[in-house]
DNA sequence: GATGCCAACTAGTCGTGTAC
DNA sequence: GTACACGACTAGTTGGCATC
């Protein structure tokens, strides 16, 4: 190390404006102090020169007395010693310097700060060139601003990208919101076929028309279907073209429950389904699954099917045989329907005399229905239960199908065989009279919400609670398969339940359980039947994911498997549902029918209303027509008045069909909601069995 | 087996502050 | 003034468990 190079790294000091404190670096302040070499006129220092000076400092015993150590050193002044001797005492300092030198600037200035901060007074001493300042400066600035363009452009490319996410997002929900609308409209488009034409809505049909369309081969294509154009056809079979059963077991037994994609339109409740492959027997498939999940056995559910198809006023009034006087007898094709239905349900690996039995057990079963129906009793488990089925089966005179194909000759089989099981079947059973009507009532007191009579007491019947009422008219109004692809809201790809059912159902429930309660008691009652219905769908979208199918292989042929219940849809009608009742189930009563044929009017009246203002349109202004609607209008209004007024009678007409025990059981239903809310609210302090209140207003009226 | 309850998670809503 | 971001809050869904 040169001296030139360790006068030009050390710094001089001001000594002007410093004491002695300072010197003997006991100073709490430091003042650092850039001076040129040439400023302060600083001389290299020889050997001997250097040698004197340590000499004088060592002599000096560290007080510092800096006249005496210069006076050793002649040839130099004060400052000068005073700067030499300090430099002395840091030999560091150079090779830090040096160090300096291929330190980064940020480094750089981390380590003067660090020396600047330290309470070693030596960092005082610590000085740096001005221009190696500047130049630090000068980098850093760079730095900095090269730092903040990559942090610019950093923030820029993330801006960019949330917009493309944005602008992503709102795409898809366009996209999904066309989607929908094409689904609307395909399903308007269905719906104006109004009453299903038996090919365009039989699966098979469906099938062979869409290998048709894909074959170009289109022959013995119904006029309805081919009327609305091919396009709406093809998109049609686009949508339903799923369940196309190509293989020869499935020519012979549609599964009529099949697993399905999310993109079958069939969710609606009012698509039609076959039934037992007959074209011409059909129900919606919100029947079809009430029947199926509230069958449990092939007996269970034979009935089921056969209070759907018949009606309950036709089963009132008919026998299975009709040998009985004044009994007709039940239509023989929808029996066979229901055979082979219950059959490829049941004993599709049954032999023909098993089967042979259990058809007969079920229109044991059937028959058994028609008479209580008759006698007005309710239905007891016990005559659905295999357990306590047809107690000699060998009385029966059962002819043998000896067909193999049994399903495809089922009417047939059924025509020359059932006649005998029948009559034995009528025979076992007693005869009796005053059939009840059938008729759809609104829910809720909503007319927009209808439901069958027969299902709504029975909904009561079973709804003792209002969650559990609740549970029940939203299987009815719903439907299985509805809900098991709903939530309340309509949240996380599933759909919402439609809102004028709900609040449908809710009327009906505060109207039975808390009439008069306040309405913060109705809310909190109604929530608690939203949960439950929430939870139903929760459980139904459970089985529907962690099942697969029907197991039919249970000793006692309960259907233990829920399975995928999206079933063959080909026609959706929401709009006309009752229409689409009327059409299926094939009779109505007298009431009923002129209900319909008094809302078939207004349909009519209202195609001729859009079709005038179709022709308005034209003719802005044209007061005249406008009255004319208005007039219309109003009748359509009294029209609707009058029908309100017939749905009230046929409400009344069912009440008073209602044998005592529904009344009693309703009753008593009311009388328990009403001590549990007094409860519930405090108004009632003691706990009253139900039966003493009943009894008590019994006695007391 | 059906239903209710609870905790965890998730999505939507609302209010507030900030940048353009 | 508008759009956006962020956090707090609310409500719904879901899985698991308990109860009837």
């Amino acid at each position: 190390m040169s001296k030139k190079k360790q006068d030009r790294s050390v710094s001089s000091v001001n000594v002007e404006n410093e004491n002695t404190e300072n010197q003997n670096g006991k100073g709490s302040t430091f003042v650092v102090t850039v001076v040129n070499d040439s400023i302060q006129g600083m001389h290299e220092w020889t050997e001997e020169e250097t040698n004197l000076l340590k000499q004088a400092v060592e002599a000096d015993g560290g007080q510092f007395d800096w006249d005496v150590i210069a006076s050793a050193v002649p040839s130099k002044d004060i400052n000068q010693v005073k700067a030499y001797v300090l430099s002395m005492q840091q030999p560091d300092n150079q090779a830090n310097q040096s160090a300096n030198i291929i330190k980064a600037p940020i480094e750089i200035w981390t380590d003067l700060a660090q020396k600047l901060t330290s309470e070693d007074d030596k960092a005082a001493s610590v000085c740096l060139p001005q221009e190696e300042v500047y130049a630090v400066q000068t980098e850093l600035r760079e730095v900095i601003a090269d730092q903040q363009n990559k942090l610019n452009k950093l923030v820029s490319s993330l801006r960019s990208i949330k917009k493309i996410v944005k602008k992503t997002k709102r795409q898809n929900r366009r996209k999904l919101a066309e989607q929908n609308a094409k689904i609307d409209t395909l399903i308007s488009l269905l719906a104006s076929n109004a009453v299903p034409n038996s090919s365009s809505l039989s699966p098979v049909c469906k099938s062979n028309e869409k290998d048709d369309v894909g074959k170009g081969k289109g022959k013995n294509v119904p006029s309805t279907s081919r009327s609305n154009a091919a396009g709406k056809d093809n998109n049609v079979q686009s949508l339903l073209g799923k369940h196309n059963s190509s293989t020869p077991e499935h020519k012979h037994i549609l599964p009529l429950i099949t697993v399905s994609g999310p993109t079958d339109m069939e969710l609606s409740p009012y698509s039609l389904v076959p039934i037992g492959q007959s074209p011409n027997i059909m129900l919606t498939r919100q029947q079809y699954n009430d029947a199926y999940y509230r069958g449990k056995n092939i007996r269970r559910f034979a009935v089921r099917l056969a209070e759907k198809i018949f009606g309950l006023d036709v089963l009132s009034q008919s026998t299975v045989s009709g040998q009985q006087t004044g009994l007709e007898k039940l239509d023989v094709d929808k029996l066979s329907a229901i055979r082979v239905e219950v059959m490829a349900r049941f004993m599709a690996n049954g032999t023909l005399d098993e089967r042979e039995a259990k058809w007969k057990e079920c229109l044991l079963s059937v028959g058994k229905r028609c008479q209580v129906l008759r006698s007005g009793r309710a239905l007891k488990p016990e005559l659905l239960n295999p357990s306590s089925s047809c107690s000699d089966p060998e009385t029966l005179a059962l002819v043998p199908i000896t067909n193999a194909s049994e399903e495809n000759t089922a009417a047939q089989s059924i025509s020359t065989t059932q006649a005998n099981v029948t009559l034995e079947v009528d025979k076992s059973l007693n005869v009796a009279q005053t059939p009840p009507q059938i008729n759809l009532v609104p829910l809720g007191g909503s007319p927009s919400v209808l439901i069958q009579k027969e299902d709504l007491s029975e909904a009561v019947k079973r709804g003792k609670k209002a969650t559990f009422l609740a549970l029940r008219l939203a299987e009815k109004v719903f439907g299985y398969d509805v809900m098991l692809g709903s939530t309340i809201t309509g949240r996380e790809g599933t759909e919402r339940l439609d809102n004028d059912k709900l609040m449908a159902i809710r009327e009906e429930i505060v109207n039975r359980f808390a009439r008069d309660q306040p309405i913060e008691l109705q809310e909190a009652i109604w929530k608690k039947c939203l949960y439950s219905i929430s939870t139903k769908c929760k459980v139904l979208r459970a089985q529907k994911q962690n099942l697969g199918g029907i197991i039919y292989d249970d000793d006692y042929n309960e259907m233990k498997v829920g399975g995928d219940l999206d079933l063959l849809a080909n026609v959706t009608c929401p709009e006309n549902q009752r229409e689409i009742h009327r059409a299926i189930m094939g009779h109505v009563s007298q009431q009923a029918g002129d209900m319909v044929q008094q809302e078939g009017n207004m349909v009519a009246q209202e195609g001729d209303m859009v079709q005038q203002e179709g022709n308005m349109v034209p003719q802005e202004g044209d007061i005249v027509a406008q009255e004319a609607m208005v007039t219309q209008e109003d009748d359509m209004v009294s029209q609707e008045g009058d029908i309100v007024a017939q749905a009230d009678d046929d409400i009344e007409a069912t009440r008073n069909h209602i044998t005592e025990d529904e009344v009693a059981m309703e009753h008593e239903q009311e009388v328990t909601a009403t001590i549990q809310i007094d409860q519930s609210n405090g108004l009632c302090e003691q706990h009253i069995q139900v039966g003493e209140l009943v009894e008590q207003e019994s006695d007391y009226v």
